[in-house]
DNA sequence: CTAACGTACAACCAATTGGTTGTACGTGTC
DNA sequence: GACACGTACAACCAATTGGTTGTACGTTAG
């Protein structure tokens, strides 16, 4: 369970971790583009393209649907929401540790050597 | 500056992509801890830890400071936030690729052969 | 049918990654 | 001052990455 979802971010914020590749996914979450579009666009071979298109695939970021010989990419925008939802959990971690540091603050006004 | 903001961003990004690094973002979110009391919640060795620190904060995700002669580590919660609005910057290209859809559909109920 | 197009994938390569061990150095403790 | 602790970093290694070229195969156009 844990270890999927671990595995899941992984290749979602690998698939992210490179400039060609979020390039692609604004391509793609802005509307439809076959893979050679795609590669049309880049200074790489066609098949430099095709496999950042298959990372992002893979991680599920984008999803491909045939249309007569192309093969037409389109971004999924619920697994870009679902990456921001893991920053919002680390958010959360944070807002715990200020609620903690605040509670101390507001019971004991001076527990140890602070004074600013 | 554009090539800055990728830089930055492949940074952030890869930094986010290793679960070790990630668990550790959520510990130094909820608190400041040592490099070496880090290492020892890890199966692995101090020099790899004390390595994934230094890629986090590389990446700005966070910072070091000096007590003794221990190295406290604490997260950056800005830095998470602007991992977050790149995602957000995501969801409105999308957004306007709808809001496009949607303005076609008005104008025009039906250009071309298309009956769903 | 044949030719061109769009795609997928294998094989290869240089560079990077995540791990290791070993060494060096500053900082407290005794 | 001597010693242990906490940290940083270099050197090394296997595995992965991002790129290349070449090949194969299904699909559409002539």
């Amino acid at each position: 369970m844990t270890e999927i979802d671990e595995e899941r971010a992984d290749a979602l914020f690998h698939a992210l971790s490179d400039r060609t590749r979020r390039d692609i996914m604004r391509r793609v979450l802005a509307g439809e583009h076959s893979v050679s579009a795609l590669a049309a666009k880049y200074d790489m071979s066609f098949a430099a393209v095709q496999k950042h298109v298959a990372v992002l695939e893979r991680a599920g970021l984008l999803v491909k649907r045939r249309s007569g010989r192309e093969q037409l990419a389109s971004g999924d925008v619920t697994a870009v929401r679902s990456v921001a939802s893991m920053l919002t959990e680390l958010e959360q971690i944070w807002r715990g540790r200020i609620a903690r540091i605040d509670e101390l603050l507001a019971s004991d006004p001076a527990p140890h050597h602070q004074e600013d």
